[in-house]
DNA sequence: CAGTTTTTCATACAACTGTATTATTGCGGC
DNA sequence: GCCGCAATAATACAGTTGTATGAAAAACTG
């Protein structure tokens, strides 16, 4: 027995199959051997990699951050208003992926519903980091500071309504059929946004 | 042995204990024995009155939907905007409340988070129901009919800046120490989201 | 090719989990 | 006072879980 393929690609592929599954049920309902049989591994392999679950979680989250982190390369040669919009369509653009495209983005926002070992990790390394870029955007746009309080809640503000539209959509189009098409036309749903984000910077004082 | 208090109460208080538990940690992660430690029970009661861990959950639920109904009564004499801040301020004024007094909310949205087979039950039996009065009250605010899609756009607006807001208030502290004083002001903080679901209403068409 | 290291595999194990079983206890009606 | 019913208690059990072990196979090194 022991057809091992090269060992980099079994690690890798741990890491990649354990953060779709994580991403769509969640740490704890994921057992150590629903990830070796979607992998096509073996328990032994896991534990030869990770020798944990806690710590293969743990390397699944650092390279769903990796993944997540906003590509400013699209952004140049936009105006501010047209950086928002582009940045909030992008962001809700995830969410109409398929879970093998867009795990690491559920993995992020199931590490804040359920915060783990790695929470204050996943702050400093990552969210403060997206926050200030986010913010340097909505700062020229509304003509203010990027770390004015105005531009701050802004950014929570941008958040909420993306996952809103994005991440709840399918908790939406239940509860509310008709708005299936809207919340389909990412375009539109993104200038909505960005207006309540604009709106939200001029209204806190 | 066997020193049984009254049925009803040991019942009640496994749900509530039940409840206060599965919104804090999530359903799997509790265990019954965590919810019969809890109530002081014992594992035969908690089998005797439900019959399985699912049964248990079913019924706290259904009580966590009684409970989270926004409570009309409050708003009679009040102007369609003023009872729109109401609505969102005492929406917000949930997360602010100990553990013990707003599991019922917490539940609901981890079932959001993990559907179970009550999810379609819930969306029939209570979001159904929440969105129509929501609605009509926004509809009143910005003059249009309650079944509108900008009055509906509005809604979806409303509950993901209210979640955004009350929900993840640790994690935008977290992130944004600076933002403290602006999630515990709700009375600003309704009127900001206030505003942002009329702009919702009035930027959709 | 020989020797060493890395990786895979099958299996074992103890802890935990949901549920079932059986006996025991308290209470209301006669 | 006693019997039937409702409720509780202690324990048992089978299935699952994360992890450990040791042997086998592949890959690498010289």
């Amino acid at each position: 027995m022991g057809t091992p393929k090269n060992s980099l690609q079994t690690k890798q592929l741990l890491i990649d199959v354990a953060g779709l599954l994580f991403a769509e049920h969640g740490y704890k309902q994921v057992t150590v051997r629903d990830i070796i049989d979607a992998a096509q591994a073996n328990l032994g392999a896991l534990n030869y990699h990770f020798g944990s679950k806690e710590t293969l979680y743990g390397e699944v989250l650092k390279l769903a951050c990796e993944r997540d982190k906003i590509d400013l390369s699209v952004l140049e040669n936009l105006s501010p208003s047209d950086k928002l919009v582009s940045v909030i369509r992008d962001s809700l653009e995830v969410y109409t992926l398929p879970a093998e495209e867009r795990w690491w983005r559920m993995l992020i926002k199931r590490e804040c519903q359920f915060p783990s070992h790695m929470f204050d990790t996943l702050v400093e390394d990552h969210f403060m980091r997206e926050t200030c870029v986010v913010a340097k955007i909505i700062g020229e746009v509304v003509a203010e500071a990027a770390d004015s309080e105005k531009v701050k809640m802004a950014i929570v503000t941008m958040v909420g309504l993306v996952d809103m539209y994005g991440l709840n959509r399918d908790l939406i189009t239940a509860v509310i059929p008709e708005l299936q098409g809207r919340v389909d036309d990412l375009e539109s749903l993104a200038a909505l946004i960005a207006s309540c984000v604009i709106n939200t910077a001029n209204v806190v004082q």
